[in-house]
DNA sequence: GTATTTGCAAACCCTTTGCATTCGT
DNA sequence: ACGAATGCAAAGGGTTTGCAAATAC
């Protein structure tokens, strides 16, 4: 088994396991997501850039709608960082991220060093859904 | 003195701090976030429509331009939750936020009580530039 | 065969920009 | 007067949507 092959099989059981069902794009975008096992930080940019690197072509509109239809079967998290576009990550428990402000890039900060201490109370008839946190680096001067 | 005269002498000296001058867009913007001395967590267009109710009138792009100028001057910081537009605090130092997704409202949470502990080590060459929390609540049902 | 998904282009929203006019000093 | 700020409308960038053609089951 080649390793894309491996990849595609891996795609497919990702998107099996939240009854998407396995076109020729939600395949390949799914393999470029979670093909190698790693976790990955993409923007809707990214992967369309990546999808048609590999030969295939999806259209812009089906990266974004195939990444919102991911993030509403759960199979990935929407982070917004600043303004500019958004980020889906392959890692869907609560962390921390890095955020490389030079180069735009998002990355996971080793989350099990990292951790709150007294988190507020939620206000009342409120439940905390999420707790973002973003650090922002900057290139040391 | 009227409370008017107040906000509007406080947003003057608050734009007098950052060497911005004193137009009447500038002070009556200022006027809104500054002055009453409470902290506050505004959009562009809530500050728009803010001024167009208080009778005066300022355009759109000249709000846009201005808190542009206010966060520049470092008067206010630019907070975002989602990719759907940014928040400008008035409140200047690394706090954390709540979030209420229900009503796309941005407010402080109490600081004091939260701390981080066992902060990841910034990666070689870089600075952590700034820290963002943001504590997502949504109705409990 | 039927419902879903795709692709394209147009629409959208928030934000910024170009440029002539007005304002602050 | 001079440079800076304003307003309008147009442009911009990322994302979504309408609808016809293609695809999955």
């Amino acid at each position: 088994m080649t390793t894309t092959e491996i990849s595609k099989a891996r795609g497919e059981a990702w998107l099996a396991g939240a009854d998407l069902r396995p076109t020729r794009q939600r395949v390949l975008l799914a393999s470029l997501l979670v093909g190698d096992g790693r976790d990955r930080h993409v923007t809707a940019e990214w992967l369309h850039d990546a999808a048609c690197a590999s030969g295939d072509k999806v259209s812009l509109a089906t990266v974004y709608n195939t990444l919102r239809a991911f993030t509403d079967a759960g199979l990935v998290q929407e982070i917004t960082v600043d303004g500019t576009g958004s980020y889906f990550d392959t890692k869907l428990d609560d962390h921390p991220h890095f955020y490389w402000e030079d180069e735009g890039r998002l990355s996971d900060a080793g989350s099990e060093a990292l951790q709150i201490v007294n988190l507020p109370d939620a206000p009342d008839g409120m439940d905390i859904a999420k707790v973002d946190i973003v650090i922002r680096l900057r290139a040391k001067r």
